[in-house]
DNA sequence: GTACGGCGTTCGTATATACGAACAAAAACG
DNA sequence: CGTTTTTGTTCGTATATACGAACGCCGTAC
């Protein structure tokens, strides 16, 4: 793969993620400005985008918003997947069974991707939904997903300085980092209270097929209702679902395409 | 508005609407051949598309796949508005008194785009996802839609021939849509039965705010569970669910995007 | 009232992109 | 085992695109 970059293709991208990133709308010249690129040379792209619907301006607020198109193609990326339907139905039998949230997802880079929630009851809002990209560092599955790295592995991923803060709790020091994650190697769970969301605490774990860590899930518990007693209970309900998604996911490995190894 | 488009664009976004539509994966090749374009302009396009996660290269199968990142930006489109989340509650509950599916979803030119479903226990497989768009004349809530417009609207719209088949239920007459859609406006209600999926039958009926018909709801129903005395059940369940929605919508109004009306 | 700032739009030319041909490598064919 | 047909890749120039400036329009300022 060789590192070239196509500027016009750049710039498209550029703009719809610019304009994903706010929902509230932005002008022409909010584009312009944000991006470091003339009115004139956006324009063509930003009316042939809106002609497709990749983008949609509303002419009383003069202001361009995310259109439908991303959203009909980018869920072809999950839809139709047969064997994502079966992941869903597990986690919600799981979430039944508990009351609380699970998630499922992979890694992608550093971050964690959602790809699948079961959450029925559930009346909190919480920043994972599917299609969302946390910093794996700050998540229970994320550093479950983490822990098949070494440590020195994990320090070249986090120099100094680059473990960002997503709550007051999220964690500050690499040193840190690594502890938990041999926590996790000898353990098979990783623990995470409101590194990611106030009041959420979480316990996590990965899906491992074929000896290779494939995705992992998490179970996400308000604090309130975090005892010790409930631990045991939602670990032994982990190691139960963990079981049998590796079970569903080996059957159908073929289906399996989330492999983007940031590590080539 | 008008009309232009820029080649380098529409190019970019032909290669990802490509990609998508062939869940199997495309060599390079095979997008130059489908698209008539010469590999050598295609490359620097899909590396960039590559790098930026729009694609995804399997080195193993030289075959380029839907990347993530479609799916991440294209959640956006969704999530982090609440006023779905309110929606995909309501349809919930309403799923769970009924044990059938229920749709949530708008009109995107002549098609219904989905935006949500609410289905715990099925275990029939629908064409129907979050994201995925039929013909409104195949869907029960697309013809509950398509009745805001007039007989003459709605013969402009379908020119002779212009009736796709989706199953082979699907109705091939213009005057046959009219017919039904008649039926729309008197009583409310539209029906279908197998047009869009084989074995499902739908009712269907719109959302109405400020007398705008924002968009529309349907129940799915497999036939052997369909009877005339639930048919009056499921009714008063669209009723209600109807009712609960646009009170909802009513109070939340400013977050309505949605409208994106194809006649302008 | 005039003047200013914001918006999206148009135009001509400097500039970057696109295309056909030719490339190596690997797989499929006979 | 050579031959044919794949695959992705590179290059030079013909070509389409990008940019700065100027435009008209609308609302606000003064």
């Amino acid at each position: 793969m060789t590192e070239s970059s196509h500027r016009t293709t750049s710039r498209v991208l550029d703009i719809m993620e610019l304009v994903a990133k706010h929902p509230s709308g932005l002008s022409l010249a909010d584009i312009s400005r944000s991006l470091g690129i003339p009115k004139s040379s956006l324009h063509p792209l930003v009316m042939t985008l809106s002609e497709r619907k990749y983008l949609h301006y509303n002419n009383r607020e003069e202001r361009y918003y995310l259109g439908e198109s991303l959203f009909v193609y980018g869920n072809k990326y999950i839809n139709g997947i047969d064997l994502l339907e079966e992941i869903k139905a597990i986690l919600l039998a799981s979430n039944q069974a508990s009351g609380e949230t699970l998630y499922f997802g992979v890694l992608s880079g550093l971050d964690v991707l959602y790809l699948a929630k079961a959450d029925l009851h559930s009346k909190f809002r919480v920043v994972s939904d599917p299609g969302n990209k946390l910093p794996a560092y700050s998540t229970g599955y994320g550093k479950a997903l983490l822990s098949q790295f070494s440590r020195s592995q994990i320090e070249s991923f986090y120099p100094a300085g680059t473990l960002a803060s997503v709550t007051a709790n999220t964690l500050k020091s690499v040193g840190e980092l690594n502890d938990q994650l041999d926590v996790v190697r000898r353990t098979g769970f990783a623990y995470e209270k409101g590194e990611s969301t106030d009041g959420i605490q979480c316990i996590g774990t990965t899906i491992v097929v074929d000896g290779e860590v494939l995705a992992g899930i998490s179970l996400a518990v308000p604090q309130f209702r975090y005892t010790q007693e409930r631990e045991q209970f939602f670990k032994q309900l982990l190691i139960d679902t963990k079981a049998k998604l590796e079970r569903t996911i080996a059957n159908h490995k073929d289906q399996w395409i989330y492999s983007g190894r940031q590590t080539e």
